[in-house]
DNA sequence: TGCAACCGATTGCAAAATGCAATCAGATTA
DNA sequence: TAATCTGATTGCATTTTGCAATCGGTTGCA
């Protein structure tokens, strides 16, 4: 896909890859919920895409440079997405854009968790995350001594907020 | 404004804010160009903006809480807009979306100059400009002893770019 | 072998957003 | 007083979005 190129302005160019309102969620999903397929991304995002729009971005997504798609070997009609480089050095932008919208927006606790500890972490943990997504969707080769996985531990964090929350549940897990 | 809030989750957040193809573009003029009135901002961005789309961004930006509107003293009919906090905390974001797109877009070298300046600048030009965005929009006091601004620096480099690219013109400026 | 469930989409259609040009009333300048 | 500039607003055609239904093929299970 072409963009419009309204500019050669670096920002302008940026908002015309993922300025509109679904893209970077697709990405998002992709890279901190770790899906991979169509159907993971139709029904696992809260936002509730449509199914058409998602095979829209993913079209375009894959046509801008920042998915490919290949046959899931397991499942003759399944489809496997994988990030590319493009894609996961987005991660600096997503963790920034998590930690300015936990500051100024009405985020829900829960999900605000893991932009809080990605935050924490810093540009050291931004590296080790995009590591892993190399290792996941590229094929890299993966330092091994590196403890448990970053979307692991930002998981973890998750489920123990939501487990505190739940009524009945035991805070102190 | 209120958000459509189609989920709590800071990404998602955020997006709902600039996730549209104006928004951010407005704040880059305001933040970058120094443009504070609506005219400014109409003829001034080379991107185009549309001046109904101008006149809705402005006021949903300023719905949620990004700008503000005052009148200019000096001329009873114009008005002037400000960046709040909210928005000059976007700097850093816009510095890292500028460093990805300068990477992996096809970005124009006049326009990208900036955008690499800000990045080998890194976070201590960033707050030096925050803290510049603050005084112009916000009042705040200026360290005094703080050299050329940052938007100044830029602008020198973005037109020693023109300059040198200009047919006739002297490249060793 | 039958059959329901699931796979990645595609289609049709209504509603909303966008792009564009013309226009507005008031304020300023010449 | 006439032209120009201010921040917008209006009307209208085009494009994008949201939503529900559906598609042909594949898979898992009885």
């Amino acid at each position: 896909m072409s963009l419009d190129r309204r500019s050669g302005c670096p920002i302008n160019l940026s908002l015309e890859v993922f300025g509109d309102r679904w893209s970077l969620i697709i990405l998002r999903d992709m890279i901190f919920g770790g899906r991979r397929h169509f159907r993971e991304l139709l029904n696992g995002s809260i936002e509730g895409i449509a199914s058409n729009i998602l095979a829209d971005r993913l079209k375009r997504l894959m046509e801008l440079g920042m998915l490919t798609k290949a046959d899931d070997p397991s499942h003759k009609q399944k489809a496997i997405y994988s990030l590319t480089e493009m894609a996961i050095t987005l991660v600096p932008i997503l963790a920034h854009l998590g930690a300015w919208g936990r500051v100024w927006l009405p985020t829900s606790e829960e999900l605000s968790i893991r932009a809080e500890l990605l935050e924490k972490g810093g540009p050291p943990m931004w590296e080790k995350f995009m590591d892993e997504l190399r290792h996941e969707h590229l094929g890299m080769p993966l330092d091994t001594a590196s403890g448990p996985s970053v979307r692991a531990t930002l998981q973890a964090a998750y489920q123990a907020v939501v487990a505190g929350k739940a009524p009945g549940a035991s805070p102190a897990a």
